[in-house]
DNA sequence: GCCACCATACCGACTGGTAGGTATGTCGGC
DNA sequence: GCCGACATACCTACCAGTCGGTATGGTGGC
């Protein structure tokens, strides 16, 4: 259970949620077998359900690493001094830049999800959830102090915003043209405009 | 193959449909099995695979069915007489409403669409980037006359705004407050303000 | 400095159940 | 008496999870 890992993490686990994440992107969670997963991760099943107590956990592993990441680097910027409408731009440029770092970790958790049991899906519908809110309040704050517009609410912009990131992975190839961060810069600017206050 | 459905279409076709749709939108494609499908429309497998070729064809079914659809709404809109402004806002709170007028159709399109085998697959994404080439043309083409901003990527619009679109089945509930109108008239003003060449 | 003891890390054959698909039969209408 | 529209029984492949086993390395007693 407490499997301590001191010092330099094993890779093994790593490997295993690397292989998973892949594969789960690839395929989809169902179509993929745990034998391919260890196959990939060079180790054999008995390694992996000694570190993971299911193929579930596997995949939830995978979306709460990512919304980890996600949620830490949200806090840092929406809790910097800068002017609401800037922590605004940077949150959504960022979240963009984070999923293209972290794209089959995202496409994992937003085409897989619902694949997971009850309980399971619950907790990470919360944590979900706390994300969202968490972005949804900068741009109340913006519209609280008059710098955003107010006859567009909060929660609507931020799940249409947060489809256009979920939907990344259905389209972005890291081979073309666009960088993750212009990406990201024109999404942000999208956000923004559409919540100008009219001139 | 050709069936010949001349007249009235027997419903069994109909029900099947109905009943994968709901079912693959409730758990998903893979943890459905036709046993459940067949048992919810009333018959037997022996029905299911008279009509259909594999569970796979009812997947890719209920894509194109909505696909179709979706296509010729946008065709009428976006070929009517008006500034292109304004075909674009229609074209775009139409797809949000049509979108939730058919949201099992719509979830099982974007949550299990990468289910199907590679052949299935492709004819599939051809459909769909047709799709949103008429759509992003509308926006060149407001690009061109100079009613929308020309220093955003007019492909990168129509990804984000349709992310949007394809994300609604995550988080919109029927009984709600918001009615798909509204919500369509939002985003559609999210997109047509964010496009505003700046003043 | 050696050995008994044990925990952790991993291996891989096996199984029970499930589910997609098929082969064959039946029945009613034209 | 044929053909489309189904029903029923069955086959077979696959797969998550299990379980007994092995290897390795640390530890403490002497």
């Amino acid at each position: 259970m407490a499997t301590a890992t001191r010092g330099a993490a094993p890779p093994v686990q790593e490997r295993l949620l690397a292989a998973a994440s892949r594969l789960f992107a690839e395929r989809g969670f169902a179509l993929t077998s745990v034998q391919e997963i260890v196959e990939r991760a060079g180790v054999t099943k008995g390694a992996m359900y000694h570190y993971y107590a299911s193929k579930d956990d596997l995949l939830q592993q995978i979306y709460t690493r990512l919304l980890d990441v996600q949620s830490a680097r949200l806090e840092a910027i929406a809790g910097a001094g800068l002017p609401v409408r800037e922590r605004l731009r940077a949150a959504a440029a960022d979240v963009v830049v984070s999923t293209l770092e972290n794209l089959d970790d995202a496409m994992v958790s937003w085409r897989s999800m619902h694949m997971l049991p009850q309980e399971r899906l619950a907790q990470v519908r919360l944590e979900r959830r706390r994300y969202h809110e968490r972005f949804r309040a900068l741009i109340e704050q913006g519209q609280d102090q008059g710098v955003l517009r107010t006859d567009v609410s909060a929660d609507l912009a931020t799940h249409q915003f947060f489809g256009g990131v979920h939907h990344l992975g259905s389209w972005y190839h890291a081979d073309g043209e666009l960088t993750p961060a212009s990406i990201g810069e024109t999404f942000a600017d999208l956000l923004l405009r559409g919540l100008d206050p009219s001139g």
